[in-house]
DNA sequence: ACACCATTGTGAAATTCTTCACAAAACTAA
DNA sequence: TTAGTTTTGTGAAGAATTTCACAATGGTGT
């Protein structure tokens, strides 16, 4: 397949395919465009998708159950090992084959099951705190849900879904457009 | 406030937020930084977030009850007026004040209703093409929770969220710390 | 009134990112 | 072989973004 239509694919040009691709190496050849199976294995070794990753879900809410339950994450190596509420009603709850934990036995579960991976989907007000927590107790990287921004020491990455903005977004785009015309 | 604070606040540099908001109009006064109220009014409008906007959730499924449940967006502006989902168990379902609807009925409460923006919480294999379907029906802008690119004109905004490639970029950017050390 | 201070708004400089354009490579067909 | 075709990888050019730096301004204190 070549720049070309990889760019077509992607939204961009195939300059811009090319630049990108050659800045972790050189997988194409000339006249003939870039082996999709080569590609595709030499991205997701670059990108860390060749492995799996060992995953713990901290607040058992309703966007904590809908990630739970979406089988791509699974599919793509994630793997859950652990589950965290605060609410008495919920520890001990059986989630598919894993329990709700209580947030007592944070670090050490975190620790014993070496988990890498932390995404916070409880209420902004504990996110500090469990970011905190999670961050001492080894964990890699954070995926927050929550609606603050995380004060991590810069060794551990956090990425934040922020649905609001995402909608917010859309408001200042439709918005945009009403002005131009 | 400075723009040395909302910086500080914002990750960014004080010349970024000051050529940022020069954008826009000339909002601060010389010696003393920008008024808090002011600005927060003045960046409403400007993002289209002084009104409120009518949005459909189209897929009453897992993601789709998270974000029905979600207080913020209602406190933002962002009101349910119409809920869609295929399935004939949930056709008819109470979901707060809204009751499920049949796709079948599509358009016409999309326009009977003056729906202007439709978040997309079902599988991939059917967002194309309701997709298509609101931008006939006049909807102005699209959130999109299905893993595929959708094809709409570019006069209507789309804002996708895949959460599984934030998880990938976690990924990749610990497999890259690990490469530096 | 006047001196002094803090901070904006903005050209100009510096940096970063994207596109251009083409020699080098790899294949195909004769 | 050899000529022709395609497409990469990459310097160089061009465009966009970010940072610098400072005159202009508005406020405060005396
Ligand atoms: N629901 C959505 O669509 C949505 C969208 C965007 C962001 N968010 C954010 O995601 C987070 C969770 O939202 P939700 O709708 O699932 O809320 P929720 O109230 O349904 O769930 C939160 C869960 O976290 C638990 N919890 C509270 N403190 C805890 C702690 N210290 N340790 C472990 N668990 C704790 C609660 O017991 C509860 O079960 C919030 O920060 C919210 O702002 C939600
Ligand atoms: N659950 C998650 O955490 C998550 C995360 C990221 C992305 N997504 C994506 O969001 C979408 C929904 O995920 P989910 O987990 O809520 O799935 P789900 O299966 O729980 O819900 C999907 C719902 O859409 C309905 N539906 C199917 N076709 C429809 C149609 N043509 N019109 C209206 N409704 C229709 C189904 O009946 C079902 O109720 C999927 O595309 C999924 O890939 C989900």
């Amino acid at each position: 397949m070549s720049s070309e239509e990889l760019a077509a694919r992607g939204q961009t040009t195939a300059a811009q395919v090319r630049k990108d691709l050659s800045h972790f190496g050189s997988f194409g050849k000339r006249g003939l465009g870039y082996s999709v199976d080569q590609l595709r294995d030499r991205l997701r070794s670059i990108l860390g998708l060749d492995r799996s990753w060992r995953v713990a879900l901290v607040g058992a809410g309703r966007i904590g159950l809908a990630l739970f339950e979406y089988p791509a994450f699974r599919s793509r190596g994630y793997d859950w090992v652990a589950i965290f509420d605060s609410d008495p009603e919920k520890i001990g709850q059986a989630w598919g084959d894993q329990v709700v934990r209580s947030p007592d036995e944070f670090e050490k579960v975190l620790q014993d099951l070496d988990i890498e991976l932390v995404i916070l989907a409880l209420p902004a007000d504990g996110a500090q705190e469990m970011a905190m927590r999670a961050v001492d107790a080894g964990v890699r990287g954070i995926l927050n849900f929550a609606p603050i921004r995380l004060n991590v020491p810069p060794k551990v990455p956090v990425e934040d879904v922020n649905l609001v903005m995402e909608l917010e977004a859309l408001s200042f785009q439709i918005t945009q457009g009403e002005r131009d015309a």
